[in-house]
DNA sequence: ATACAGCAATGCTATAAAACACAAAATTAT
DNA sequence: ATAATTTTGTGTTTTATAGCATTGCTGTAT
């Protein structure tokens, strides 16, 4: 927890999207439920079959949304970055959590109330949509998953997970290096494929030019060629 | 089009579940603008890239929602049965149908202008949340659905696949053929493999007792055992 | 300095599944 | 009924990728 007074100022710097949604009463019942957490890297936020609890809004940090399928092998979902939300589906569902979530690395994290959560929608229209359009457009991106997943080869999986972390995260302030350090078995899980053909095939992107590999930095130097792989690979 | 003093009646007794939710004064509008459809087999009746502008309710018949591939292979994401509500997603995500849809055999839809059920939304917070469960649910679905189709062998997928259809369509009345009769090509597309492994697969289940086959009629014989396969393959 | 642990990299092998080719059967059209 | 077309079934070949083993590298603790 950290000290009530900086904490308003966090949340309605932070909570952004679904802040300007919000009444002044209701800004205020979130703030006094809004709970920050601090987690380690690698840390569980959630589990898969667990009861859903509570929505959670990355503040700060990187956060993993994953399924453990058959022999341990993970298959990563999604990523979050600041400020986005996650871990109400499972609650409007009806039903315990179908995935897990996991910290990447040192972050901060506030957590609010599904019943609160519930509350508030029943009261504000405006934030059933922000819902409503939330779980569409993810909606959206699980299918295309799904196919990317299944029919793409290799080179175009991993070409594709790459694009999907510059998208997310970014580059540094290079313009070419991308900004989240994962390992080869993040990789490899976000690309469906074993580490090894994750390790190998981005030294075949090395080698084609594509990209530059220094230990978990990655530098993206074609990016339209990476893109075009992810397309049609 | 049926006639209009039909339309009433089976409007309210098949949409049932949205019906409940709905005012006197909404059924109406929704009487008012509601218009059926007939869609021969294999008709398409909306395609990716397409704009998205009515919910369709599957009144009759049955339907499948799928995204076409690399090489035109083409993957079966979802299916229909009376009644059941879909192409809103795009809609609410503000974005093009990521998928089409397309009647399995002759069946009669009808269609919503999406425009009147955002109104009703706006003016109804329990139809709100019927699209919140709705939408949360497939999210779950097509998430797990990733990971079956990614991680499980063939044996696996299939088995899933087949008890997906149970689960759909159920029985006849004899208890245990199935209630739907796809072309191997529409299995292998719904299981993520080629049509020669579906019937090579099939044979496999027909050959250990699983299952009997003739032409497109199954029956399903041992139930307990193709979950388990579906599960643990 | 040395030992150790954890990744990263690479080669080799086994295998599941796709691709291909073709025949038989069933459906549809004429 | 006959021809044409589509669907189903099966055997063979090829390929992509998983699995495994080995080695080197880097950082950390002793």
């Amino acid at each position: 927890m950290i000290k009530k007074s900086t904490l308003e100022k966090v949340i309605s710097e932070d909570l952004a999207e679904i802040w300007a949604i919000l009444t002044s009463d209701e800004k205020r019942r979130v703030v006094d439920n809004f709970v920050i957490h601090n987690f380690k890297k690698n840390q569980i936020i959630y589990a898969e079959n667990e009861e859903p609890e509570f929505l959670w809004c990355l503040l700060k940090g990187k956060v993993k949304m994953f399924k453990d399928g058959i022999g341990g092998r993970q298959q990563i979902l999604r990523l979050y970055r600041p400020i986005q939300y996650f871990g109400y589906r499972a609650y409007f569902a009806k039903e315990p959590y179908v995935s897990s979530a996991a910290a990447f690395e040192i972050s901060t994290l506030g957590a609010i109330p599904m019943t609160l959560v519930k509350e508030l929608i029943d009261g504000n229209k405006n934030l059933a949509w922000f819902f409503i359009h939330e779980l569409s457009k993810h909606l959206g991106g699980s299918d295309t998953k799904i196919v990317n997943l299944t029919q793409k080869h290799i080179r175009g999986r991993l070409a594709e997970a790459l694009t999907l972390l510059i998208d997310n995260y970014g580059f540094e302030d290079d313009t070419e290096t991308l900004k989240i350090y994962m390992a080869r078995e993040d990789i490899a899980n976000l690309s469906n494929m074993t580490t090894s053909n994750a390790i190998r095939t981005l030294s075949s992107f090395v080698s084609e030019g594509i990209i530059i590999v220094d230990g978990r930095r990655i530098k993206v130097i074609n990016e339209p060629l990476l893109r075009k792989i992810s397309k049609f690979g």
